[in-house]
DNA sequence: CAAGAACCGTACCGTACGGTACTTGAGGAG
DNA sequence: CTCCTCAAGTACCGTACGGTACGGTTCTTG
C-alpha cells in the first residue's frame, strides 16, 4: 500500500483531498463516523478511534494533523459521497419533471435525516459557536452546496422549459426547502423521534410539492 | 432574602418552575446565559460561571444539583420569558390579520436568530445524541411548543372567520413555518453570518406571508 | 537476507474540568 | 454578645482527554 505523498504530510490540516487518502486511512475515518453516530460527539475521543479503527493515536496525528483536521476530514469524506446520492434529472415533460421532484424531495428528506447526516450537523452546529471552527462552512459546502447547486441548475432547465414560472431560482428553491423541509431537520436535530417527526414521508412531499406547483407552476 | 423552600433544595433537577428561584440565583442564571451566548459551551464551565455571578460553586451544586441541571435551570428560565413576546394577535378585518401575520413572521424571525435563542438550541442539539439529554425536549416544549400553540390557535380563529381555508390547523402552521425560515435557522445555527442568510428582513416576511394566502387564503 | 519505513499497541504527560471540602466573613435571632 | 445559617472564595481530588514517545512487529525494497 502506497502512502500519501511526503511532501506535505503532517499537521496540514487545510486541504485534504480525498484522492490523498490511502484505503487504510477511508477506513479510519469510515469506523470513527460510525462511532459518531453511536454516541455522538462525547465518543468521538481519539482513542475511540484509535481503538475501534484497530490503528495508533500517532499514526491519527500523523495522517490528520491533530483532532480537528481529522473531524474534518470526516466531514470532505462523507461529502463526498454525498455528491451522486440525488438521481439523474428527468425533464423529459412536464410530467416526468414532477415526478422527478417528488423523488427528490423524498431524496432530500432522506439524506437529512440520515444518521450521519444528523451527527454531523450536530457535531458542527455544537462547534459553532467557535468562530474559528471551520466545520459549519465546510458542511454547508459540501451537504447543503452540492445539493442547491443541482437544484438550481434543474429549476432553471425547467423554468426555461415552462414547466414552471419564477424569476430567481435561488430564491425558490429556497421556498421548494421550506415547503419540503419545513422544521423537520431542527427537530430531529433537537431529538425528536424520527417516526414522529416523519410520519408518512412520500405523502408530505407530494403535498410539499402539490404546494410548490401552486406557487410557481405554469397556468393551464 | 428567603431561600427556596428547604423541601427539596438539591439534586432534584427534575422540576423547577421559575417561582423557586430567589432573585440571586436568577442573577446567576442571567450570568450564565451571557457566558454562553459570547463563549459557547466550552465557556459554560462551573468555574467560569461561579465567577462571573461571583457565587461560589457550593452554591451552584446546592441550588442546582449538577452542571445538567444548571443548564435545565437556564433553559427553563430562558423559556419564561419567550411566552409573552410575540405580540397580541388582531382578528378585528382580513387585512388587519394578514398585517399581523407579516408581524408574526418576522417576530418569529428575529426570536430564532436571537443570539440566545441560538446560543441555546446550539447546547440542546451538541448534547442530543447523548438519549438521556432532556434539552432537547425542554427547548422544543419550552420555545417552540408555545409559539406553535399560539400560532394554531389564531389560524383557526381565521379560519373560522373566514380569512382563510384549511382543514388541519396545525398542518397549516408547519407550511407557514417552512415559507417563512426555509433553511435560515439551520445556517444561522452552523455559525453562517447573519447579515449574509437574512438580508431583507421585512421583505421575506411579506413574500413569505403573500405565498401564505395563495395556498390558504379565500378566493375573493 | 539485511536495512529501513510504516504502523500498531501501550504507556505516559500535562491540563482542564466536574464535583467536594474547608475556611472566612456577613447578617439575623435569641 | 453569642450562636447559627448562608454563601463567597479557595484549595483540592479524581478523571478523562489531547497529544507524544517508545518498543515491537510487519511489510517493502534492494
Amino acid at each position: 500500500m502506497q502512502s500519501a505523498p511526503v511532501s506535505e504530510p503532517q499537521g496540514m490540516s487545510e486541504f485534504m483531498r480525498d484522492e490523498d487518502l490511502t484505503p487504510r486511512q477511508q477506513e479510519v475515518l469510515e469506523s470513527a463516523l460510525a462511532l459518531l453516530v453511536e454516541g455522538g460527539e462525547k465518543a468521538l475521543t481519539t482513542a475511540k478511534i484509535a481503538s475501534a479503527s484497530n490503528c495508533s493515536k500517532e499514526s491519527l496525528y500523523k495522517w490528520f494533523g491533530d483532532r480537528d483536521g481529522l473531524i474534518s476530514a470526516m466531514m470532505a469524506f462523507q461529502g463526498s459521497k454525498v455528491g451522486a446520492a440525488v438521481g439523474q434529472e428527468d425533464l423529459g415533460s412536464a410530467e416526468a419533471f414532477k415526478d422527478y421532484l417528488e423523488r427528490f424531495a423524498c431524496e432530500l428528506l432522506s439524506v437529512l435525516a440520515g444518521d450521519t447526516s444528523i451527527a454531523l450537523n450536530r457535531l458542527a452546529i455544537g462547534q459553532a459557536s467557535n468562530d474559528a471552527s471551520p466545520l459549519g462552512p465546510l458542511l454547508i459546502e459540501n451537504g447543503r452546496g452540492v445539493i442547491e447547486a443541482k437544484a438550481v441548475g434543474f429549476l432553471h432547465s425547467a423554468e426555461q422549459k415552462n414547466y414552471l414560472t419564477f424569476v430567481n431560482a435561488r430564491q425558490t428553491y429556497h421556498v421548494l426547502y421550506g415547503l419540503i423541509v419545513r422544521d423537520i431537520h431542527v427537530r430531529l436535530l433537537l431529538g425528536e423521534r424520527r417516526e414522529f417527526v416523519m410520519e408518512n414521508f412520500e405523502r408530505d412531499a407530494q403535498i410539499a410539492i402539490a404546494q410548490f406547483y401552486q406557487l410557481y407552476g405554469v397556468e393551464e
